[in-house]
RNA sequence: GGAGGGAUGGCUGAGUGGCCGAAAGCGGCGGUCUUGAAAACCGUUGGGCGUUUACGCGCCCCGUGGGUUCGAAUCCUACUCCCUCCGCCA
């Protein structure tokens, strides 16, 4: 959520920030709105603070002799406009904030204007394409020929955009999923959690996914639970409605959940192979910040999430998300986007995002100032990495002649000392 | 799933209809004392919203939502969560 201050006081900014975006939202209409309300509550105020007064006063008079009818009478009448009052703001303001929560957050000022992702800006490469003497493979082809990726059974058990890993396939995920969980807690300071892989409304609406991108998750029939979509939903939450003391920022999680999405509107898009599935492991990083540091928190996110890669020797760039490509919790975004030669193109393997304080005040994340104050922190997340697209990456970049791929060094201890699968 | 018990400030814990936003203790912070520290003593110590240049003033919050009442932390009600016992179960 953006602060409603900024919204009352500095439109422009709010406006100037859905243009970069692209965003039609009717701001006039809020700003009517948030001016009822606060005209109905120092309505009520006032009367409250009449009642208040009278009450004391007949409180004072029972101890003594008894207060007079007149007077509990009017102040039955009072109760009865208060209430009449307060279900009017109530109305007015439930429909304040549901505006307010659809606005997106502001992009930073360091963020490129851009309608589509192909205005998004390379800013660092690393590596180099591999070089073959023979034409590389998709990923999915060599994942059936190897017998390691099984797309039709999957599609028989459940439907499409599903994945039956097999043997070395099967292996190789749990692998990765531990290599990286063990790098990020061993090497850069992460604590490890394994949270809830269903969450309540409220910890979703805390997040930014609702209530504007229900269509696009799982819901459980009969519950108000959603499979979680990312894991940054369940770990940015752990601190929701607390106040966290100043000097532990910055917290670190990282934490391996599935992710189940239905990615609604990319029918008929990456149809085949590990690219995009409904259901898909990943570990995730999460960082909670205090607001001074949190862009240096973030390229430092950035350089956690880009080391599983550089550790598996695999190439990859690093793309800065412009204003119309930015997700609508984000206030910057790099995409790492690895290189996938048996597609011949790049394709997105991490997102490092700084909501700066717009999932904080969501989800009501605060730390307390050295002064005494509250502050919402800012957070901050970053896969580090999409596992089921790590496995797609190995798979095309370390692919040999007669389809066989070779077991990236340090995904060996992992794998039980096998250096390659083969037929 | 069945039967009971409970939810109060950072923590422990009082409070069963009217200065209770809430006693007391612990913890935290500031101070006195001390070369320094501890102990002791004194003071201070929740959050949100509205208004205000500011000091301040006002309103709301005792798990959450509804209700009774002139007045609710306190009474009623629904829900959520936690604990104990029984059943079931990986």
């Amino acid at each position: 959520m953006v602060d409603p201050k900024i919204v009352r006081e500095k439109m422009d900014v709010i406006q100037k920030s859905l243009e970069k975006r692209g965003v039609e939202f009717d701001l006039a209409n809020l700003i009517k709105i948030d001016n009822e309300r606060r005209a109905l509550i120092q309505e009520t105020e006032k009367l409250k603070k009449e009642k208040n007064e009278l009450s004391e006063e007949i409180a004072r008079l029972k101890k003594k002799g008894m207060p007079s009818d007149e007077q509990i009478e009017h102040l039955r009448e009072l109760g009865q406009i208060i209430d009449e009052r307060e279900q009017r703001l109530k109305i007015v303001e439930k429909n304040w904030e549901d505006m307010l929560l659809l606005i997106p957050n502001i992009p930073h000022s360091s963020v490129p204007a851009g309608k589509t992702d192909h205005d998004n800006q390379v800013v660092m490469v690393w590596g180099n394409k591999p070089a073959f003497d023979f034409m590389p493979l998709a990923h999915w082809e060599l994942g059936e020929k190897l017998d390691i990726l099984d797309f039709k059974r999957a599609a028989k058990i459940t439907g499409s955009r599903f994945t039956l890993y097999k043997s070395s396939g099967a292996l190789m995920e749990r692998a990765l999923i531990n290599f990286m969980l063990d790098l990020h807690t061993r090497n850069h300071g992460y604590t490890e959690v394994l949270p809830p892989f269903m969450v309540n409304r409220e910890t979703m609406t805390g997040t930014g996914q609702l209530p504007k991108f229900e269509d696009e998750l799982f819901k459980i029939n009969d519950t108000d639970y959603f499979l979680i979509p990312t894991a940054e939903v369940p770990v940015t939450n752990i601190h929701s409605n607390e106040i966290l003391k100043e000097e532990e920022l910055p917290l670190k999680y990282v934490s391996y959940t599935p992710c189940f999405r239905k990615e609604a509107g990319a029918h008929g898009k990456d149809t085949r192979g590990l690219t995009r599935q409904h259901q898909f492991n990943k570990v995730e990083l999460v960082k909670f910040a205090h607001p001074e540091h949190s862009y240096e928190e973030l390229e430092s996110l950035l350089l956690d999430a880009e080391d599983i890669l550089k550790t598996l020797k695999i190439h990859y760039r690093v793309s800065l998300l412009c204003t119309g490509d930015l997700g609508f919790s984000a206030s910057k975004t790099y995409d790492i986007e690895v290189w996938l030669p048996g597609q011949n193109i790049y394709r997105e393997i991490s997102s490092c995002s700084n909501f700066e304080s717009f999932q904080a005040r969501r989800a009501k994340i605060r730390y307390r100032t050295h002064t005494g104050k509250t502050e919402f922190v800012h957070t901050l997340n970053g896969s580090g990495l999409a596992v089921g697209r790590t496995v797609m990456a190995i798979m095309e970049n370390y692919q040999t002649k007669d389809g066989s791929i070779i077991i990236p060094e340090v995904l060996r201890p992992y794998m039980g000392g096998i250096s390659i699968i083969s037929r």
